[in-house]
DNA sequence: GATGAATGAGTATTCATTCAT
DNA sequence: TATGAATGAATACTCATTCAT
């Protein structure tokens, strides 16, 4: 809220996100976030404890962007085709795993890191970074079955693990192709539409 | 004639799995593979050239054994019902996905490392490590199809990639709920009926 | 400005310095430097990119000092007597030797160092430490020759050559007597005298 | 004097010059030695106590075989010109210097080597490896003194000094000038010619 | 005698973190 | 607040040496 610190603690994690989506949390040095952000190293600790507390102020922040994004999609119910709607979520949440996977997977490869990130206020499991999109996507899901666009006898749960397995596998995949250097282009919307036969 | 130097390097082999798969790559050190296989550090340099070949072994070596398991899944089509079959395959693959998914995360926090990976003999997409059971799958489908099991308007490369999804989200994020301490069971199966539907 | 960090430079050149003469290139390690500074093993890459660059750095130090006090000799020419003048020089000459030696030594038992050393600005010949005393040793032979106090038929150069030549083998092969335990001591001026005879 | 044994020492003494005279004392490995011999490391130890011993080994053969050439010549007194047995024995020098001189300079920039080497037996100046040429060339220019080719008011210690520092210096210097990259030739003839109208 | 697998102490270098200015 | 010099623990890797076969 005020002028110089709270200026440089932005560029701290606005730098740091870069930093440690393309190196990973490991490879990340405190040098170079620093560099990237135009401020001495000594700065970050005035602003964060340790790396770590960084790295969680970083995953923290874009998450809430991102959720924010995403919890009021559910509106969309009743409006435009299923389809359509279905289409444009699945590709919301391939930004929002576009987004975290960088940092979901420093994460994932290093369990101290997770088990510090979360010890103290375990998260609800609809809170928490990466699977958060799976419930509004429910919501949306159950929201058309009661306006009849989607079959009654689909468990919305299900079909939601479904559909958000597929962006989120499509992320995941492509990133591990692009790092091997292959093309690794996966046709969603074709996937989707597959789902979208035992649903409508 | 493969007496001592083997036993070693297997050692270091399962050895090295496991400190990978805990501690991601860059936070697992010489020091401690080596103390696990029951070796010296020096011993790990006799099998190996760098912490990367190391790595790059460890990576081969699961995945040769899990593809071959998964490779002749196939065979299975016009036998049982598509159901069981694809339920089966959908825990096939899952267990792949499991045993390589610590070592994946390790890999995609660390582009470098992915890089320098599949540098030299860049693989097909088909053969890339995680994402080698979707050709497989494909081709099971394809089976089907033609004795009219499987729709026909149905694109069995789409199809294969929804299910291939599922266990590998449910793999993946299940992990991460794990790192996290939160419960993240999912129900494989509800999900893979909901695309059944669209299929058959 | 050039406070703190400035003179930690100059603490490490000077540790470095003795740490290369007594151990080697090789032998020397950068924790015993550090130690020899007063200063952490860290600070030492702070202040140099690696050992070798600290090495060249001494080097480069200790030999500008010492071919400045050279290079302005030639102007003795003509005072005194040209005996008096040459024993002047050539215990200079002996001081640089003596000074350099043990660099030059650490280096020339390390052709990849020199290499490494002089690769990016091949120095000319005459810049080179450890011969740069030869060509103001000509220079002066030569003003003094136009004095009529050296002989017209003597080829400067190879005559500084020759006295140039007794200094450096005195310093060097004193150098390996004291190190093999053996008495070294050289008459340098008997030698010179002798070269003197075939001069004036 | 034994088949096996004796051929093996032989190969690893060979290969070992090469190698320290390449890469200097601290920089050979055995393994390479061991290679460039074409047996296997744990072979060094079953002839030799250790790195520092076959180091010794080697000087001292090599050493052995280079005075053996040098001690004979003061025979040459009184036969063709003073000039050309000069020549001869400079250059007979220049060889000995050169073959030794990589051995040196791994010594004398290795204080603890050097100590360890002659600790034993402290050896009489006269057999310091690289300074053993300077007796022999006294005693040829004092033969030569007798039979009236040098002048009687020469010191011959002084004048061998004076002459023996020509392929000293030249060796040495030209050594370091190649390391350099940096053509290294020196007119010894000229130097020597100097020094000649000295002595005459 | 010879091998080569194993050792473990040692080395240069990195990097998160601290602290005087 | 910000700096950047200093730290020191940690790390991957090397290499002379040992020893069972």
């Amino acid at each position: 809220m005020s002028g110089r610190g709270e200026a440089t603690r932005q560029q701290l994690l606005d730098a740091a996100e870069g930093v440690f989506a393309e190196r990973g949390y490991a490879r990340a040095t405190t040098k170079e976030i620093a560099k990237a952000a135009g401020v001495s190293e000594g700065t970050i600790y005035r602003h964060f404890a340790d790396k770590q507390q960084l790295f969680q102020a970083v995953f923290i922040d874009r998450n809430a962007a991102n959720s924010a994004a995403i919890t009021q999609l559910p509106d969309l119910a009743g409006k435009k085709t299923v389809r359509e709607n279905l289409l444009f979520l699945i590709h919301a949440i391939e930004d929002v795993e576009a987004n975290v996977a960088p940092l979901q997977a420093a994460m994932s490869s290093d369990a101290e890191l997770a088990a510090a990130l979360f010890s103290s206020a375990g998260p609800a499991r609809a809170e928490m970074p990466g699977v958060a999109p799976l419930e509004p996507l429910a919501r949306y899901l159950e929201a058309e079955q009661k306006l009849g666009r989607v079959r009654a006898d689909v468990d919305v749960a299900r079909a939601a693990f479904a559909l958000f397995a597929i962006p989120f596998a499509a992320v995941m995949t492509g990133r591990m192709a692009r790092a091997a250097g292959v093309p690794g282009d996966v046709d969603m919307v074709g996937a989707v539409d597959v789902v979208l036969k035992g649903i409508e």
